[in-house]
DNA sequence: CCAAAAGTGTTTCACGTACACCCATGC
DNA sequence: GCATGGGTGTACGTGAAACACTTTTGG
């Protein structure tokens, strides 16, 4: 108990809601706790900020810590600074949310150390803290933020198809979408590079593979278009 | 000192960025530092967050003491954790953006005990700490909202005409619009009551006045409505 | 009567939406 | 050859944008 100081301080921690997709839908990682409180609870992957690191910088480091995960996209969420979030003292909380290409990440996380797993959006087990909150509120987030920002394709494989797309599109707004009216849309963009390639292993016509183009994006951001489903 | 702890803890305050309109244009409440560091220079109101208190508790009294101002619109903006904001120690700061009718608050800020100012937002003087740049993401962020939700009406007094709207909308969107356009737009949303009164002393054909109906919009809101400038 | 802003409709065009069939492939 | 999804075009309606003149009021 060496660190003191004149007034009373709040420990500070990071906690960070992933989310990733496969073919069942959209799906969060969790942990489960091994210490108290709630110990044997799941709970979202985070931990204490240490001094020497950023806010995002200690989102980071737990999540490598915790699930092995290399995150690309990870975004602030929300400060939560309620009295009584943590029964053994006053501890605020920055959430962070984060979108992982599943596909290259399937393996890792459920092999890791620490008992990590991905759930179904819609089957989350009862999580430790207000960490329902924080799933929910990010939740909230990614389905209003995917339909202005490109950051969709941050769930998605380096490749896809446009039907692939669509399914993100419609498991993340929850409603179903239009194939002609989406693809014209999505096209329209030119945002899209049409790849010499098509998909495999499947058991009908094979289609098209595509990737975002990051470059492209950038340069029509600038010059006032906006990225909207 | 006496106050101690295991590891090593950043201090944690709030920060707020305060928006007013007038007939110049969009403002920022400033105070003038009183203590080190940065003594004499303007800053963000804001200041320590207590134990007893949630953040958003903590930036409304911060406000209250600060520059005697009672916030009704205040929303979490942004946490920063940079490691050397603050040239003392490792300070964490969370920052608010509020709207606030400037009609009712001219008077009161400008002659409060400390030195408080409105500044248009176009020339702000140089800034302590990071205050520049959590100015620059606050008005970035009221740029954005401001066109998905009502929250422009915070700025406005109780009665307003149409042509104070649309130019709340011009500044903050710093374009020019179409007055049959708009009117015929804000109008068909429906979530405007007209009143029986009309502006006075004006040098001109008095316009009609008009008052925001929070129940009719989140009647709206419920059933899909999606407010849209 | 003059200055200043209030108030008011119509036309045009782009875009969103609804909708159904043939094609390619693997089994 | 059959099941599965890939890929494609058109018609319609709604809503955004462009645009100018008359009315009211105070000074």
């Amino acid at each position: 108990m060496s660190y003191c100081y004149e007034y009373p301080r709040a420990a500070l921690t990071v906690d960070c809601v992933v989310f990733g997709l496969d073919e069942e839908g959209l799906k969060v990682l969790l942990i489960q706790r091994d210490l108290p409180p709630f110990e044997g609870t799941w709970a979202l992957p985070g931990g204490f900020v240490r001094m020497d690191e950023t806010l995002e910088e200690a989102a980071r480091r737990e999540l490598q810590e915790e699930t092995g995960i290399e995150i690309v996209y990870l975004e602030q969420l929300y400060t939560i600074g309620e009295l009584d979030r943590d029964p053994r003292e006053r501890v605020v909380t920055v959430a962070f949310y984060a979108l992982v290409k599943l596909s290259d990440h399937r393996v890792q996380a459920a092999t890791d150390a620490r008992n990590a797993a991905w759930f179904a959006i819609d089957d989350v087990p009862p999580l430790a803290f207000d960490h329902e909150k924080i799933l929910y509120m990010a939740h909230e987030r990614l389905r209003g933020k995917v339909r202005y920002q490109p950051i969709g394709f941050e769930l998605l494989p380096a490749k896809f198809t446009l039907r692939q797309i669509q399914q993100l599109y419609e498991v993340v707004l929850d409603r179903p979408l239009d194939k002609r009216n989406f693809r014209k849309k999505i096209l329209s963009m030119d945002i899209l590079v049409e790849l010499a390639e098509v998909e495999t292993d499947v058991a009908h016509r094979a289609a098209r593979l595509y990737r975002f183009d990051h470059r492209k994006y950038r340069r029509l951001t600038k010059q006032g278009f906006n990225f909207e489903i």
